[in-house]
RNA sequence: AGGGGCGUCGUCAAGCGGUAAGACACAUGGUUUUGGUCCAUGCAUUCGGGGGUUCGAAUCCUCCCGCCCCUGCCA
């Protein structure tokens, strides 16, 4: 054990390429030891787990640097989409995942300061009022193949452009009618320098500046200039801004900026049976595709922390999926890889039946009952136990139960005995149907000797199933969820359709009649447990007027059995008996 | 007269001239009072393709192919 950690200490961790740039600047001493970066999401929707890469990159060099430090800076340039309601998501959001940012900014603090530096610009004669209307500037502006033309505009004086920018900004000019542009190169392969919009006009109310602006400074004038402002040595974006960076250096190069970061850019993640586009999650929420941003089923922060993730498997998530160029789309299965992982370290064990199937324990004292001393945690006897409560009446899983099985179905059928986890061996001797040929109850022994689960004459069974005594039981509402998408990628879409069109109908399952084990009835909201044999579930934050347990499945367990049966020839046609028919879940 | 990026296992991802890490997924055994966990084993003779340099190439040179981003007064 110890040689064998030893040996891993040898090894170096391999850094990524951000890390490896920042490792290398550390050494030169590029900024004198100082790292810092910045999280700068624009509020303008809620954050999903494509920003927690982003966070956990910004966040956590931050953290593991001496001198490093991270602001969250709320690029809140464009008032006609922000809104408070996702200033105080995001917050919400990044705290919750477990990070404290050094400086709280908002952009919208520095308008005064880029209104100065482009007042620069303008008397250095690199930037100009244009009068061109949108749809003319981009007939200037040329092709991918072709260069563009100069505005006519572009020639005027620093004196007259420092006159129509000031009078832009006092208001004497409608929406849309004039805008500041730089003074680039119109021929510029790269069509982001071809004389790029730095101001334009709109009289919109801002979220913190509310009415005191009437022109507004573009992402790419802001965001270097914010940078430079917060002292940034590493200004980290994603690969679609790639193309701006010539303009992010531009604009520093060109005005009196205290600093000029190093922006590098890495690839966003892109995740299996979801999507992860701001426009697409904004259209789920706003056509009512899904409930809100903090559905179970949205890839969003808030959706996955309603659902029962932890920040913990999340951030090992983002840690798993590591940080390059490559544009890739990690597995699904990774992600709820780390909820298990996680999960299963602190989970507390409880029983919970989804579809209840009625046995009745013949031979069992009528109307007695007793109490079971179980452990909450096979390994981890810290997490306690509790007292559970056995009785004559039980309920188990219907799927437990099948008349006539199949060759490798080892749970309960006629005949055979199988064990209910922590209390006794129980054998099924009749099988009850209503009219129309529904199993509606079990009739069934158990074996007095054998309580707590292990018989003393060395009998084995080959199956333990979940149980709950019927007169102690709470019923509870359980929501199961499945890919919100049916196919892998949502967004290659067929001619002639939309992404939409691929919403996994089984997506939400809602089971109403669930029975749960007495110590849930008061379990409080976030609270997460492992159902034994059935998948992890947690208390759904928002509880209905009805009184019941509302619980989410934040993710199934691994399951070998549902593989089998895949695998095995479809078994002789069964009487279905569920309360709610269960469609075959998997693809 | 287009420019900027990227191609290593099914999916992510190390590797940076010395002979293909790791993770997920998958498969097979073992343990097991969760068909869970855990443990063991297997899973790229080959790095988009062709040439070249070299004793030696995923790594260097060269040509080709494929994919992504850019023609917002969005970010």
């Amino acid at each position: 054990m110890e040689d064998k950690d030893a040996a891993e200490e040898g090894k170096e961790k391999s850094l990524d390429f951000i890390r490896t740039v920042i490792a290398q600047d550390n050494e030169t001493g590029k900024h004198a030891g100082r790292v810092a970066t910045r999280f700068p999401p624009e509020p303008n929707g809620y954050l999903h787990i494509g920003h927690a890469k982003s966070i956990c990159l910004n966040f956590g060099i931050a953290r593991e640097q001496e001198k490093g430090t991270c602001n969250l800076r709320f690029d809140d340039t464009n008032p006609a989409k922000e809104d408070v309601e996702y200033v105080d998501s995001i917050m919400e959001d990044v705290r919750w995942m477990g990070f404290k940012w050094d400086e709280l900014h908002y952009a919208s603090d520095y308008f005064e300061r880029l209104y100065e530096f482009a007042v620069e610009l303008i008397k250095a004669r690199k930037a100009y009022v244009c009068d061109l209307s949108p749809e003319e500037v981009r007939a200037y502006r040329g092709t991918l193949k072709e260069p563009g033309k100069n505005s006519p505009y572009r020639d005027r004086s620093p004196e007259e452009n420092l006159d129509l920018f000031t009078r832009m900004r006092a208001g004497e000019f409608a929406d849309g009618s004039r805008v500041l542009r730089a003074k680039i190169d119109m021929a510029a392969p790269n069509l982001i320098l071809r004389d790029p919009t730095l101001y334009r006009i709109r009289r919109a109310h801002h979220h913190r500046t509310g009415d005191a602006w009437l022109i507004y400074p573009m992402y790419d004038f802001t965001h270097c200039l914010s940078d430079s402002l917060e002292g940034i040595t590493h200004s980290i974006c994603t690969l679609e801004f790639e193309n701006n960076r010539a303009l992010y250096d531009w604009v520093l190069d060109n005005v009196s900026a205290p600093c000029h970061p190093q922006q590098l850019e890495f690839a966003r993640l892109n995740l299996t049976y979801t999507v992860l586009s701001k426009r697409k999650l904004i259209q789920l929420v706003e056509n009512g595709l899904v409930n809100g941003w903090d559905d179970p089923r949205m890839p969003t922060i808030s959706g996955l922390r309603r659902r029962g993730y932890s920040a913990g498997a999340v951030r090992n998530f983002c840690e798993k999926i590591g940080v390059a160029k490559r544009a890739s789309t990690v597995d699904m299965a990774l992600l709820e890889f780390c909820v298990r992982e996680d999960l299963n370290e602190t989970a507390p064990r409880v029983m919970g039946v989804l579809n209840p199937l009625k046995v009745v324990i013949t031979n069992y004292p009528e109307g007695e009952s007793e109490e079971l001393d179980c452990p909450l945690h096979p390994t981890d006897p810290s997490v306690g136990g509790r007292a559970l409560p056995f009785s004559g009446e039980l309920y188990i899983e219907q799927e437990d139960f099948m008349e006539d099985p199949p060759k490798k179905f080892f749970r309960l059928s006629p005949g055979k005995e199988v064990r209910l986890r922590y209390a006794y061996f129980i054998t099924c001797t009749d099988v009850i149907k209503d009219e129309n040929g529904q199993v509606t109850e079990l009739r069934c022994t158990y074996d007095p000797a054998t309580k707590g689960g292990d018989a003393p004459d060395g009998r084995k069974v080959k199956a333990t199933l979940h149980w709950v005594s019927a007169p102690h039981a709470c019923t509870a509402e359980v929501r199961l969820y499945e890919h919100l998408f049916t196919v892998e990628n949502p967004n290659d879409v067929e001619e002639g359709k939309e992404f939409t069109d691929y919403i996994n109908p089984n997506s939400l399952q809602i089971l109403r009649d669930c029975k749960v084990e007495p110590l849930l009835a008061n379990a409080a909201p976030g609270y997460q447990c492992q159902f034994e044999r059935m998948g992890y579930f947690c208390v759904d934050s928002v509880n209905p007027e009805t009184g019941t347990v509302v619980f989410n499945r934040t993710v199934t367990l691994r399951d070998q059995w549902t593989k089998i049966q895949k695998t095995q020839p479809a078994p002789k046609s069964q009487p279905k008996q569920d309360n709610k028919p269960k469609k075959n879940k998997g693809n």
